[in-house]
DNA sequence: TATGCTCCATGAACAACGTTCATATAAGGA
DNA sequence: TCCTTATATGAACGTTGTTCATGGAGCATA
């Protein structure tokens, strides 16, 4: 027999769900830097503690928050791939995904590699496990650009060609350098992209 | 005439010197967000006060502690570049170089990317142009295998390069992402760079 | 050396933060 | 309706970075 849910249970469930929207929106406005349990629970209509009841401590509901940016950026990266045939084509698409949602959602984004554990914890395998998403679309059109290359082989590709688009976003949007107009950027990481494509056909022979 | 540098200018100098010294000791062994006001004076020997009548904050001392960083971490890439002559080998190079200082200076290297100026703060201005030691070797090899660029592609040549190759040694650095034992990943980051070299030299005909 | 003035080192005090806990309140079962 | 049990509450706590009144040390002058 299946329990029905009872009073208490949705209450609870309602609570996680409006804590969970109230820290995204915070960090969505003010950054993860600017995120505040107080704030939280005031947008949330709890107590303080009501906080602790839902969740185990902040950087536990940051984790939840950065889940559902992973599912919408891995979403939008699917959206991108299925839309182009061509690999060089959807690779070069892929990558421009990439800044286009890293600049639509620039304090969500920035959660994402921004967040840390407190000292001595690890990121929990059930979240470890959603940055899949960053990789998975760009396996596929490496595969097809060189089909002598085994499981292993691309996956290791597919991470440094996502690290590398990755660090080109993210060093351009840092306020440490100086920044560089979005379709500049856009060009340039184009260009980027290109360059490694080439270098990564010339050497398939 | 030229002052003599007065007992009170002395004592200040060495609060400074102190302060620092005990900052970089402590984020080097803690990493910066273990960094406490409180350890800090305790190791430097002054009071916790004294820290602010030496530096403005917290922040502006992890600055001067990244300068410091910013500075070994050249000079150790200017060594490398001045080693090899051929532009290949020596952007390779400097790209193992980089991953090795990452690798050997985990958490100073880190605090670079990991510290943050309070809200609406900017980085000054003399910290800001101390990370050009980041792009700085890269450009004259880029040079010589393309003669035909000038200095603006040159800049933003060397700027993507850089920030590629920092997104693969920094991706792979952290807990977020499964690790991957140094030795693969330095060989990873070699072929990673010359794909990228190949590619830059087939489009340049 | 002695004296008066000007610094600055000091650490208690403060405000802001995340987290906890005794207590009040609401939900479930008899 | 009443008793038990689970949950919500916000005052209180420990730990931060930063400030500030105060005492003491340095410096110019006599």
């Amino acid at each position: 027999m299946k329990n029905e849910p009872t009073k208490r249970e949705l209450k609870k469930q309602e609570l996680k769900e409006n804590l969970l929207q109230a820290a995204r929106n915070r960090i969505k406005i003010n950054g993860l830097s600017g995120l505040r349990a107080r704030d939280i629970t005031t947008d949330a209509g709890c107590s303080l503690g009501g906080l602790y009841t839902a969740y185990d401590d902040i950087d536990n509901l940051v984790l939840h928050v950065n889940s559902i940016t992973l599912n919408a950026l891995g979403s939008e990266l699917k959206q991108i791939a299925d839309q182009e045939n061509r690999p060089v084509k959807r690779l070069i698409e892929l990558a421009r995904g990439y800044l286009k949602f890293a600049c639509d959602n620039r304090n969500l984004w920035s959660a994402l590699f921004d967040h840390r554990m407190p000292e001595g914890v690890d990121v929990p395998e059930w979240h470890l496990v959603e940055h899949a998403v960053l990789f998975e679309q760009i396996a596929m059109p490496l595969a097809e650009l060189n089909p002598k290359l085994n499981r292993e082989e691309l996956a290791t590709l597919s991470r440094s060609m996502f690290a590398a688009v990755h660090g080109i976003v993210s060093i351009s949007l840092q306020d440490r350098f100086i920044a560089v107009p979005r379709k500049e950027l856009d060009s340039q990481l184009t260009q980027f992209v290109e360059f490694l494509i080439k270098g990564f056909e010339a050497s398939n022979t």
